[in-house]
DNA sequence: ATGAAAGCGCTAACAA
DNA sequence: TTGTTAGCGCTTTCAT
C-alpha cells in the first residue's frame, strides 16, 4: 500500500517541488555537489527542513553503490575488553559518519560464518574483527572488502592486524621498577600457553637481562586474584630480601597479590613493588594501595584500527601483519617505595 | 563506473538467466514466498549457489520498506551493564535475522540527537534504548517506530520501559538472610539520590518489616569497594550480636564491606551474612568467601526488550509504563552460616 | 546553473 | 505456475 508504515513519506520530489527545482538539483544542493547557485542551494535547504526531509540512506546507498556502514565481528564474545576498543571505533567511524553493525560471534565459527554472510548481503565498506583469544584467531579469508583484526590477531599474514605491543609493555613495566631501585624481580602470569603471557614474559625478561637484574621467578597460572593471591604466598615465603619488584600478567593478578603480600606481612611497595597490566579502572582502583600497571591503550586501539579501515575503504593500502602499538605505564602507589 | 567497488556483480538477473526463468521467479524461490514449482525453486536455488549470489538487502530494504535493523542507542557509554544486555538483545534479534546498528550516546544530548537522526535516516525498524543513570533518562520523543528503553528508565510515562525489579530483588535479599536465622540487618548502598538505591531500601525495608527484623543501618555512601570496606568499620564497631545480616546495592561494596569485616576480625559468614547485587563474575568470585548476591538477570532483560520491539515492528502494541523484571537470588558462601 | 532520464538490485502486483 | 512491469528514493551523467 502507499504508505507502509514508517514511511518518512516527503521524498527528494517533495522538497524539489517545494523548492520550485528538480530532484537532481536538490540532491546536489543537500550534498554540496557539483555547481550550483548559492541561493538555489539556500532555496532547497530552507525547503528541506520546512518538510522535516530525512533523506534516506538506504535509498542513497543503494544509488551510490556504498553503505557508510562497517561492520563490527567479535570472535570471542563481547568481554572487558572490547568495552574500550569499541569505543575507539566509534570514535573513528562516526567522525566519517560511518555507522557499525554489530556482530557477536561468541566464539562459534558456525555463528560467525552467518554473520559474515550477513554483513556481505549488507554491503558494509569494511569489517573489523575484535577479539581478545589466547593466540591467534583464524582468518575470516580473502573477501571483497578490507578487513581489519584488532587486539586478537588474525592467522593470515596477509590480513591486518592491529594489537599492543605487550612486550614493550613489560619492558616499561621492568625499567620502572629498576628505575626505582629494585633489582630482584619476579614475573607473575596468567596460562603459560596464552600469547600475551608469553611476550610479556619476552619483555620482562629482555629487560630485566639488559638492566643486569636478577630473575627470581617466572610464574605462571591464571588471570584471577586467586592466582594472585596465591603466588603471593609462593613469593613471601622466601621475601625477605629477596623479591622486591613483581611485574604481573594483569592487574587481576596484580591485585590478587597486592592483597596476598599484605595479608602475608609484606608492605607493597615498601618491600615489594608491583605491576600490573590493563589499567582496568575497578581493578586499579580497588587495590591497596591503587596499582601502577601498563595500559595497552585498548580505545587508541579501536580508533587506530578503524581509521585504517576508513583509510582502506577510501582506496588506501591496507597494509599487513602485525601493528603493535605501544602501551603506556601509568604510574599510582603499587610500585614506588617512599 | 560499472563495478564501482564491492560488488559481487552477481544480481537476480544473473540468476534468473542461469536459471532460465525471470528475476521475479528468482526472487519468489529464494525467499519462499508465492506458488512455485518445487523443481524451479530447486533449479533457481542451484544457480543461485553456483553464482555465489549474494542478495543484495539494500536493494530489498529499500524494495521492501523495511531494512530489518534495529538501533541499540546507548545513554550514558558503554558501561558493565551494557554487555550482557547487548548480548541478549542480540540473542532476540539474531534469531530473527535483524541487525543491530551501535550508536553510543555516551551522555551527550547533542551527540545523542545525531544519532538518532542517522538512525532514521538509515530506516531503522525500531530503537533500543539502554542506559544505568541514576533515575531516568529524557525520552526519545514520539518516533514513526517504535521504541524500547532497557534498564534506564524513560522518563515519559507513555514509552516502554524494561527494567528489573529493584525491590523485589532486595526483598529476595532479606527473605534469604531471615531464612537463614539473622535477625539484625542493615542495608549498605550507593548514593541515596539514585533511583536504584532508593527501590532497593524499599524493598529491604519492607520485607525486614514483614518479617520483624530489626533495622539497625541503613547507610548510603557510593559504589565502590572502599566504600563497603568503610561501612565495615562502621558496622564492626558496633558488631558484637548486633549486626548479623547486611545486604548491599552492589557487589562491588559487598565485596568491601566482606574484605573491611575479616580484616576488623568478623567472620563472614559465621558472624555476619552478606548479600550483594549485580552477580558481577568478577566481583562475586574473586571476594572472600564467594558473594551470595542478586542478579538482576540483565541478558534476560535485553532479550525481553529486543523480543517486546520486534513484536511491535511486527505489528504488535508495544505497550507502556515501566515493566519489572523479578531478580534472582543465587546463593554462595557469604551469606550462609555453617 | 539546472533539468531530464537512466539506473542501483530488489520486491510485488498484475497479467498471462 | 511463471513473466512483465513498475516502482522503492536516491545519485549521476548528459543535455540544455
Amino acid at each position: 500500500m502507499a504508505s507502509t508504515r514508517n514511511d518518512s513519506a516527503v521524498t527528494v520530489r517533495d522538497v524539489a517541488q517545494l523548492a520550485g527545482v528538480s530532484p537532481g538539483t536538490v540532491s546536489k544542493a543537500l550534498n554540496g555537489q557539483g555547481q550550483l547557485r548559492e541561493e538555489t542551494r539556500q532555496r532547497v535547504q530552507e525547503a528541506a527542513e520546512k518538510l522535516r526531509f530525512r533523506p534516506n540512506q538506504v535509498a542513497r546507498s543503494l544509488a551510490e553503490g556504498r553503505t557508510y556502514t562497517v561492520g563490527m565481528l567479535t570472535s570471542d564474545s563481547f568481554g572487558r575488553f572490547t568495552l574500550p576498543l569499541m569505543e575507539g571505533i566509534e570514535d573513528s567511524l562516526g567522525a566519517g559518519k560511518v555507522s557499525t553493525l554489530l556482530c557477536d560471534g561468541r566464539g562459534d565459527p558456525l555463528r560467525e560464518r552467518h554473520y559474515l554472510a550477513e554483513l556481505l548481503n549488507r554491503r558494509v565498506d569494511g569489517i573489523v574483527v575484535t577479539g581478545r583469544r589466547p593466540d591467534e584467531r583464524r582468518s575470516v579469508g580473502q573477501l571483497p572488502i578490507p578487513v581489519v583484526y584488532v587486539l586478537g590477531r588474525s592467522d593470515d599474514p596477509e590480513d591486518l592486524t592491529v594489537t599492543n605491543d605487550d612486550e614493550q609493555g613489560a619492558r616499561l613495566a621492568v625499567e620502572h621498577l629498576v628505575a626505582h631501585g629494585r633489582t630482584r624481580l619476579a614475573y607473575v602470569s596468567g596460562p603459560a600457553h596464552h600469547l600475551s603471557t608469553q611476550l610479556r614474559r619476552q619483555g620482562f625478561e629482555a629487560a630485566a637481562a639488559a638492566a643486569g637484574m636478577t630473575v627470581s621467578d617466572l610464574l605462571t597460572g591464571h588471570w584471577s586474584e586467586a592466582w594472585g593471591r596465591t603466588a603471593a604466598g609462593l613469593l613471601a615465603r622466601r621475601t625477605s630480601g629477596l623479591v622486591d619488584g613483581v611485574v604481573c600478567g594483569s592487574d587481576q593478578i596484580a591485585r590478587g597479590l597486592t592483597d596476598g603480600l599484605r595479608e602475608a606481612g609484606v608492605r607493597v611497595p615498601q618491600d615489594v613493588s608491583v605491576v600490573g597490566f590493563d589499567n582496568w579502572d575497578v581493578m586499579v582502583q580497588a587495590a591497596r594501595p591503587p596499582l601502577t600497571t601498563v595500559d595497552p591503550k585498548l580505545v587508541r586501539l579501536g580508533r587506530l584500527s578503524a581509521s585504517r579501515l576508513l583509510a582502506a575503504i577510501d582506496g588506501a593500502e591496507l597494509g599487513r601483519g602485525v601493528v603493535a602499538q605501544p602501551c603506556e605505564l601509568v604510574i599510582r602507589e603499587s610500585s614506588v617505595p617512599t
